[in-house]
DNA sequence: TTTGCAAATGCAACCTGGTTGCGAAAGAGA
DNA sequence: TCTCTTTCGCAACCAGGTTGCATTTGCAAA
């Protein structure tokens, strides 16, 4: 995966050190469909065999984040996510039933928004979230194959 | 104020007690003029002079929740808010330096978002979260001064 | 290859927001 | 006023996340 190497070498060339651990961490978020929280990270760095202590990993996660590495996401639920920063700006569809967490790009932008806001009560925009909650595709069909059957 | 008591009759109707503590509570989240977290609430309760146990603010926020009188929203600070169910649905634009929260409306809308994503990925949307953040027009002032005097 | 030092790590203790179990207090209809 | 159920307060607990400090480890220079 040539994603990794580039990250890992900008990380270097910023004089920052290759661990073991920061490499495992850096593989699992890339590796990931989903954005994980810092518990979903550790079991799966066990899976893979890295044994990570949980203030590792939050100072990782801290340092990844400073660095422009990985990003925040907050899905509500008290528990902070974090992925690799993607090229675009995305939301997110999160299931509520089984948490399936799918990307989506809005084409009437936000952005034409953000501009009105400024315009109108002159808020500077710095970012924002959008989250979209319901149920996917598979669980929504379960749920009107069991209501069928009532 | 006449929405105290649109609320206060619709719980005795449906056989709920007022007590001190629920008609201090609905009367403080609707004299505030942004979301009040449980913390912020007791605070709030105690400045009338009501003293209440912060696991009965809990409980009692989790009352009005699921009897539709309040709602929950999450400026991702890990700390959940809550205010009186607004008419229409809502977004804010939270201020990331004096945490001021303004109200605002989005006119092209995200419903239209919302159809899409069924028709697309055929996700069901049960509701959505948006938040803005940014500096607002004092903290963005205050921030061009300083600026301006370097 | 070895050495030295700052960066990274592990551990234990801690903090904050929120929850639970249970006995005591208090609305409100009879 | 009595009675019964809802509501309340307390203490103990839980989960996500943070901090201080001593130890280990990359890695660059010698």
């Amino acid at each position: 995966m040539i994603k990794t190497e580039i990250i890992f070498s900008n990380l270097k060339r910023n004089g920052h050190r290759l661990t073991k651990t920061r490499k495992a961490i850096v593989s699992a978020l890339l590796t990931s469909e989903c954005p994980l929280s810092a518990f979903d990270l550790k079991a799966r760095l066990l899976d893979g065999d890295v044994e990570v202590n949980k203030t590792t990993v939050y100072r990782e996660l801290a340092f990844l984040v400073k660095h422009n590495v990985i990003h925040e996401i907050q899905f509500g639920d008290g528990k902070t996510r974090y992925r690799v920063c993607p090229d675009g700006h995305h939301h997110h569809a999160i299931c509520v039933k089984c948490s399936k967490v799918d990307e989506i790009i809005m084409e009437n932008d936000l952005a034409a928004h953000e501009k009105k806001l400024d315009k109108l009560i002159n808020f500077k925009v710095l970012h924002h979230t959008l989250e979209f909650f319901g149920l996917c595709k598979a669980c929504n069909n379960a749920e009107l194959k069991k209501r069928a059957a009532r």
